[in-house]
DNA sequence: GAGCACTGC
């Protein structure tokens, strides 16, 4: 690879036929090269080795992975802790807007070793890793403690807490969070923020703190940490709660939860009177619920002059929220990260998996021990660059590690996400090739290497068409910054840029918050909800356009949640209250009416549930199309909602979880997303029973079993929330819009992909290379223009 | 005849 200031220059791509000597150069980065931010950081006082993972995890979100896999940690293997050097915590000061140095605090650290725990019989014990499935989590934990082991354990733990930096400037951080009722907060990865902060206010407050996280896995591990820091056993002083599992008593003082679970708290309270400080975490992620938080919040300190409010945020976009909140303080407390050296091309790559490549190959033959961590756009480079990888890496020279490929993606079977965190033999180095999971999600432990493409995938809603797409994009400088930040998570790392700094340079400071490129129905329904009128003029943190805004108006007056003066309307309530996207909500409660109830909401379940049906691998995709058609009888016929509604019937026919396993294995079909349907389908009956008030809902249909059901209005009801995804067939097999008269191709992973159909209505409209429909079903013209003709109306009244 | 980043209720 060539790099700045390196005279070496890329001749070829990297192919098979390529002769090994042409990617096995000996590493040429040039260290001199290096940004006014790596400058900077060099100058800064250089920090003493710290592993002190439970300190440093409990910053980080860290994932589930799989219960199924049990990962056997060697006897003997210590874990060193340390303590960080002595820290400072600068304050910015509201008046003058300087940044104040609070006093140093000068601090010995205290050297804590913990030893891995065995059986007793000295044999290792077998460390369950992150499950996603909180029953078996919690097992995982083991039993519950005393109060006396509790509050042993605490004690234990304050020590580690002590030497945190946060903890020196505790008095200090109270008084000036004390002072003021909004604070903007913005604490480096490890400063221990998040868990710190809710524990010295909680004697300060009357009533709960609330503390919200983007992931439900993020709001479990914190509040399971700092139950133990505080002695507390969960549930009781310090709990949780996320979709499908509440962990909170009438007692519960301290409470982490999802911004979703606090934002449905909102629709049923709009005061939150529960709470006298809410917390929003993670605040720069801007993800759309914590956007719309924020904005509800502003509007709720207005009314309740009790309230407090503090944004945390790891970067430095604070001035944004400070404006946001009328010139709200910021604080800063500095948090340990370890120094990570940038290096970048001299020039640009056209090739971005040929680059990666090459760079992996130099840093494995150069550099010192440690894992590499990639980020690449998506899945179809990280493929290629496992394949290659695997070929290539066993006639590398025998000086150097041997090569571990590793790919790690959402779409991932769990298992093989896990594989990132077992152990290697010796003289092995994982190289883990990644999507922007693992930049916030997934934290891998042993990484000292990134490479980073610069790249990633984004989905851009296009109102004007009703379809979204999906765009590989350069990252901005924030979130390059936080992938180079995972090779300093253990001790000093390198990050390998597949870009020149001139084009670092021109990169945007901040990634565009997602509620500027997003459908906005759902929270606008959620607006609406709230009583707020004037959609247009609320205090959105980031407005997301007028056009957008009217675009959503307009799906939710034509799915009746709004009336033709805008007001929502009593569907429109309960469509809010019911955990769907708004269309999805208007199907379920016209199902009601036309009674196919039950078998709607079999289909919405599976609908709500990612990655549920699965691309089979190259290899076994026509046998396992060939079986899906077999089964599916009226899928094959009448398209996707129906085959997912067979799937389901036959997976609960199933007595066991062996023989329901074995099964989602032969149709490439996800064996936890099919748990996860069913706990949505429990959810959402619970939900109608409570709409209806009708106890007896669904218990006909349990006795009956599998009754015949009425096709018709099952995708009469689908056409409710769907009328403007259909399109009519056209002689040559095309299909065009209703809507818009766009060419549209049914997507080949359907099981109508090359059948003639007279019209087609589909869920989703991606565009990739062209326009394809995704989750089609085949309907009958005179359906469409019984529905179509709401749509009509609709159209000349708005 | 294609291949989709990541979350949440």
């Amino acid at each position: 690879m060539s790099w700045k200031g390196n005279n070496q220059k890329l001749h070829t791509k990297f192919e098979d036929d390529v002769p090994k000597n042409e990617v096995l150069n000996t590493p040429e980065y040039n260290d001199e090269v290096t940004s006014t931010e790596v400058n900077k950081s060099k100058k800064r006082k250089r920090k003493k080795k710290t592993s002190n993972d439970l300190e440093a995890k409990d910053q980080e979100n860290q994932t589930n992975i799989s219960k199924d896999v049990n990962i056997e940690i060697s006897n003997g293997n210590d874990l060193t802790v340390e303590s960080p050097n002595s820290k400072q915590v600068k304050s910015i000061d509201q008046e003058d807007r300087k940044i104040h140095k609070l006093p140093k605090v000068n601090n010995k650290k205290p050297k804590i070793s913990t030893k891995l725990k065995t059986n007793g019989n000295g044999k290792p014990k077998t460390v369950n890793f992150f499950s996603d499935d909180e029953e078996e989590q919690r097992d995982g934990r083991g039993i519950e403690l005393s109060k006396e082991s509790r509050i042993l354990k605490s004690k234990q733990l304050l020590k580690i807490r002590e030497t945190l930096p946060i903890y020196k400037s505790k008095d200090e951080i109270i008084s000036k969070l004390q002072k003021e009722r909004v604070t903007i907060l913005i604490g480096e990865t490890g400063s221990g923020k998040s868990t710190q902060i809710p524990q010295f206010l909680l004697p300060l407050n009357k009533k709960s703190i609330a503390v919200t996280q983007p992931r439900r896995v993020a709001a479990i591990n914190l509040a399971t940490r700092v139950a133990e820091e505080a002695g507390s056993a969960l549930g009781d002083k310090v709990g949780y709660s996320v979709r499908f599992d509440n962990k909170t008593t009438h007692h519960t003082k301290l409470k982490y939860l999802t911004d979703g679970m606090l934002l449905r708290e909102l629709m049923v309270q709009s005061s939150l009177p529960e709470y006298s400080t809410i917390i929003i975490d993670e605040a720069h992620e801007r993800t759309v619920l914590t956007d719309l938080l924020m904005g509800f919040l502003k509007e709720l300190l207005t009314k309740r002059n009790d309230l407090k409010l503090i944004i945390m945020s790891a970067t430095l976009d604070a001035e944004k929220f400070s404006k946001f909140y009328n010139d709200a303080q910021i604080l800063y407390v500095e948090g340990k990260m370890y120094n990570v050296d940038r290096l970048y091309l001299g020039e640009p790559v056209e090739d971005i998996v040929d680059a990666s490549i090459k760079s992996i190959v130099q840093v494995n033959n150069g550099e010192l021990e440690g894992d590499i961590l990639v980020f690449l756009p998506g899945q179809e480079e990280i493929d290629k660059c496992v394949g290659l990888l695997e070929r290539i890496a066993p006639g590398l020279p025998r000086e150097a590690p041997l090569i571990v490929p590793l790919p790690l993606y959402a779409a991932l079977p769990p298992v093989e996400q896990a594989k990132v965190f077992l152990p290697l033999k010796a003289r092995r180095r994982k190289v883990i090739l990644a999507t922007n999971i693992a930049e916030t999600s997934i934290t891998v432990p042993g990484v000292r290497y990134v490479i980073d493409s610069g790249l990633r995938k984004v989905k851009v809603w296009r109102h004007q068409l009703g379809l979204s797409t999906l765009l590989t994009a350069p990252v901005s400088k924030a979130s390059s910054t936080q992938r180079a930040g995972r090779a300093g998570r253990e001790r000093e790392g390198k990050a390998f840029r597949l870009y020149t700094e001139d084009d670092y340079g021109k990169l945007p400071n901040q990634t565009e918050p997602e509620i500027s490129r997003s459908n906005v129905t759902s929270p606008v329904l959620m607006l609406k909800r709230a009583g707020i009128d004037d959609i247009l003029n609320w205090s959105w943190l980031e407005h997301p356009g007028q056009e957008s805004l009217l675009s959503s108006l307009t799906q939710l007056y034509q799915i009746k949640a709004l009336d033709d003066q805008g007001k929502i309307t009593k569907l429109g309530l309960q469509m809010a209250i019911l955990p769907l996207e708004p269309q999805l909500s208007a199907i379920l409660l016209n199902a009601y009416e036309t009674g196919c109830l039950t078998q709607v909401v079999d289909i919405v379940s599976c609908l709500s549930v990612d990655n549920l049906v699965m691309n089979p691998q190259s290899e076994s995709r026509d046998e396992v199309n060939e079986k899906r058609l077999s089964l599916c009888i009226l899928g094959s016929k009448y398209g996707d909602l129906l085959m997912l509604k067979e799937l389901l019937d036959f997976y609960i026919q199933f007595d066991n979880s062996r023989e329901r396993q074995q099964w989602c294995k032969e149709l490439s079909l996800s064996f936890r997303g099919f748990k996860n349907v069913l706990r949505v389908r429990n959810q959402i009956r619970q939900y109608m029973i409570m709409l209806t008030k009708d106890q007896h809902l669904f218990d006909e249909d349990e006795e009956i079993g599998n009754k015949p059901m009425d096709i018709s209005s099952v995708l009469k009801a689908f056409l409710i929330g769907f009328v403007s995804n259909t399109a009519i067939g056209m002689p040559d097999r095309s299909y065009r819009t209703t809507a818009s008269g766009q060419l549209i191709s049914v997507h080949p992973s359907s099981m109508i992909f090359g059948k003639k159909a007279d019209a087609i209505m589909y869920t989703d409209y991606v565009y990739t290379t062209k326009g394809y429909a995704r989750n089609v079903s085949v309907i009958d013209l005179s359906m469409l223009q019984e529905a179509g003709s709401h749509l009509l109306a609709s159209k000349t009244k708005v």
